[in-house]
DNA sequence: CTTGACATGTTCAGATTTGATCACTTCTGG
DNA sequence: CCAGAAGTGATCAAATCTGAACATGTCAAG
């Protein structure tokens, strides 16, 4: 399963911080790109010297084995970081990072970051809180794998797809997200969620109108025992 | 899978840090259980608003769901933290801690701990990185969960558990794991766990000289396709 | 020694999942 | 308009997994 992309609300217990402020204090040693859908912001394998963070856009993570099989562990939105394990060494980049969408992202310098985490208490008072709650998604996606089936996996990467939890109509799931990744957040095959979605279809639990639209009513896949 | 237990070795990029020094600068309200195997830390449910550290020993951090089906989502060692997501206004404990060992505890209240990660820079300088590499390792059991079998996800977790990676001899397993722990572990099921168990034992990956006993011959079953 | 509590080995039928394949539908560019 | 690419729906045998049952082994308390 895969972590959803970043709610907007930051984290209840910090004084939120303004991502512009964190900007000008990095000086040089950034980069802002503006990319396409399907852009490439670094491969696994390449080397890790950077830290990433998403101004805007959508940034898919995907892992390779050396089986070839693929598996997308996290979805990441505006606010999230990407490639901060190079932070503790890493050498490589585990995953690969694609934009989902047009995204604007920051490139920071490894050196960069770890001044700016060491000297400005109030980036790393941001940070901590950050790095805490990507972990406590990576943990639930974690808990789903080990706890559920694939198909009530696929019903949960759908509600968090949609946002739901937010208010309580039917929502537009992200139209560009294709059978071929879902199978790869939910860890199986696509054949299985064709034939996921064709049931949820026949049962009412999403409709096509104008894009995949997820209801509620989704809920009771993921709840049912 | 789970998150094998922390290894001595710190991150490489950061100086080295004294929890002895960090103890000193959080005064009074820390309070530090030594407590008995089995001993739990806190439970699932329980309000969330400490953090604890392990000064040694080791603990199981294990969910359970609506269904009553277990998993254990890690094993931590002599130096992790637990209970952490307090820190981002988790108000209750999503997983149970229980002491797999006899074990030193540290308990610091979620205001100290949140006012020492403000004010203390070298405490910061350590736990950003200590977080990060939390990270890594629950990402990698999901990795782990996505691609690979219940076959391989034992053999993974066994070789993890025996910290293989060190040196090259057969190293004793923590004796005192259950097939049933490492079923949650793996996320399957007991019988599964003993079925493995035994097709390992017949093939000479382990053996039970003086305790389970790994060969790095396992890691066969792991890297095969 | 006997009992009970636990951990483990084994089996098995039924459920689920995989992996591969084929057909059908949009699209898109030439 | 056509060819190819990509996404989807569907099928199916083989592989894998679940959940439950039952047998055995071990240990400690009574």
């Amino acid at each position: 399963m895969v972590t959803r992309p970043q709610s907007t609300k930051k984290h209840p217990e910090r004084a939120s911080f303004d991502p512009q402020a964190f900007l000008a204090t990095v000086g040089a040693a950034r980069t802002i790109t503006q990319c396409q859908k399907d852009y490439k912001i670094f491969s696994q394998g390449d080397p890790a010297e950077a830290v990433f963070y998403i101004q805007e856009g959508r940034v898919k993570l995907k892992v390779r084995s050396q089986q070839k099989k693929e598996a997308v562990i996290a979805i990441l939105g505006a606010g999230d970081f990407l490639g901060e394990a190079c932070l503790i060494g890493q050498t490589v980049q585990v995953a690969t990072a694609t934009a989902m969408a047009p995204s604007f992202i920051l490139r920071i310098e490894k050196k960069e970051m770890l001044r700016v985490l060491h000297e400005e208490r109030k980036f790393s008072d941001f940070f901590v809180p950050y790095v805490l709650s990507r972990n406590m998604r990576i943990q639930e996606d974690l808990v789903d794998q080990l706890f559920n089936s694939s198909e009530q996996r696929l019903a949960r990467t759908l509600l968090l797809l949609a946002h739901y939890g937010k208010e309580g109509k039917p929502e537009t799931v992200v139209p560009e997200i294709n059978q071929e990744t879902l199978a790869g957040m939910v860890g199986t095959t696509r054949s299985r969620v064709s034939f996921f979605m064709t049931k949820f279809k026949k049962l009412g639990f999403i409709d096509y109108k104008d894009g995949l639209r997820v209801h509620r009513s989704l809920l009771s896949v993921v709840l049912h025992d």
